[in-house]
DNA sequence: CTTGGAAAGTCAACAAGGCTGACGTAACTT
DNA sequence: AAGTTACGTCAGCCTTGTTGACTTTCCAAG
C-alpha cells in the first residue's frame, strides 16, 4: 500500500518513502550535529551530558537545578552526577538563592565559559556552514519543521528560551 | 562581538543568537523524533539501538553485518549484542552469503516486519504532521539544511540509501 | 596445498549516562 | 507544628557504547 508513483519529486502528497528520507536525514544529521563537541570532549573527563548542562547554564545564567532538570528531561540523580563534577572542577558555580535559600542558582565560571565557547564555536561553525550552504529560505524551513516536530512541552521550553533572552 | 541589532528577523547575516536557536531546535526536535518509538519499545526488551538496526535492515534487506556497522557507526561487538537478541527472538534472520559464505545477509522475519511497521508508523506519523504543518517549501529547506549538516561520509551513506532503493 | 588476511562471532571487562528507590536536610508554606 | 519543596546523595540496575583478545570460517594468492 501507499506505493509511490515513478519516483516523483512532488512534496505535496507525502509518500512513506519521502517520510523515510526525512527520518534518515534526522538520524545522520544529528550525528554530524554532535560530532564536533564529542570530539572535543573526548579525552577530557566530560561527555555529551556535560555539554548539555553547560550549554543551558550558559544560556540561562542563574537557572535553578529544578529548571535545568525540566529542560534536560533527566532525573536529578543523573544531572547531579554531571553537575557535581562540573562544580568540583570549577566550571560551574552553585549559589544559594537569596529569596528562596533552598534553590541553587547555577552560573558558569570563567573556566566554564571558556569550555562553553570552545564547544559552541565548533557546533556553531558547522551550523553556520550548513546555513550558508542551504540559504536563508532553507533555514526558515528547517526551523519551522523542527519546531513542528517537538512535543508541545518541549516546544514551550524552546520558545520560552527563544524569546526569553535577557 | 557579533552583537545583533534590535532582535531583527533577518536571516541573512547569521548572528550567534540565530545559530544558537538552530542548535536548540535540533536538540529539542530530536527528542520529539525519538519519543514515539522509545515509548513503544519501553516495556519490550528492546531499545533505541534495536530500532536503528531494524530500520536499516528493513530498508536494505540482505545487507551484511559490515555494511550495517558502517551505517550505524558502532563497533561490531556493540551491534552484535543487539543483533543476537533480535535473531534469537526471531525478528531478524541471518543468512550465510552465497557468493561469500563468510558474510551474513540480514533480513527481517514477518515478526520483525511487524515491529518495524509499528515503530515506523509512529515515527512517520509525527514526521507527516510536522511536514503538513510546515508546508512543502519548509520541507525542502529542512532536508537541505540537514544534508548540509552531515559529515561527508554520512552524507554519502545517506545519499546512497536515498537513491539506491531496489 | 598452504598460508595470509578478511569477515564474522564471541568472551570479558569497563565506562558513560540513563533509571528507580530510599533517605536526609534545610527552608519555605500552611 | 506539620507538610511540602528543593536539593543532595547512597546504592543498585540497565542500555549501549568502548577495547582487547581470541576463534572459526573461508577466499585468494603464492
Amino acid at each position: 500500500m501507499t506505493e509511490p508513483g515513478p519516483g516523483g519529486e512532488s512534496l505535496l502528497f507525502l509518500t512513506d518513502e519521502q517520510l523515510r528520507k526525512g527520518i534518515e536525514a534526522m538520524f545522520f544529521a544529528y550525528r554530524g550535529f554532535t560530532a564536533d563537541p564529542d570530539r572535543i570532549l573526548d579525552g577530557m573527563d566530560y561527555g555529551r551530558a556535560h555539554h548539555r548542562a553547560i550549554h543551558f547554564i550558559h544560556r540561562s545564567p542563574g537557572t535553578t537545578v529544578n529548571n535545568l532538570l525540566n529542560i534536560l528531561g533527566v532525573t536529578k540523580q543523573s544531572l547531579n552526577r554531571v553537575l557535581r563534577t562540573l562544580i568540583d572542577d570549577g566550571l560551574v558555580e552553585s549559589r544559594v538563592g537569596k529569596q528562596d535559600k533552598r534553590e541553587r542558582h547555577l552560573h558558569l565560571t570563567s573556566k566554564g565559559l571558556e569550555l562553553e565557547r570552545q564547544l559552541s564555536d565548533a557546533q556553531r561553525a558547522r551550523m553556520r556552514a550548513a546555513y550558508r550552504a542551504a540559504g536563508p529560505q532553507a533555514v526558515q524551513g528547517f526551523r519551522t519543521v523542527l519546531e513542528a516536530m517537538m512535543d508541545p512541552e518541549m516546544k514551550r521550553q524552546y520558545q520560552t528560551l527563544k524569546e526569553g533572552g535577557a
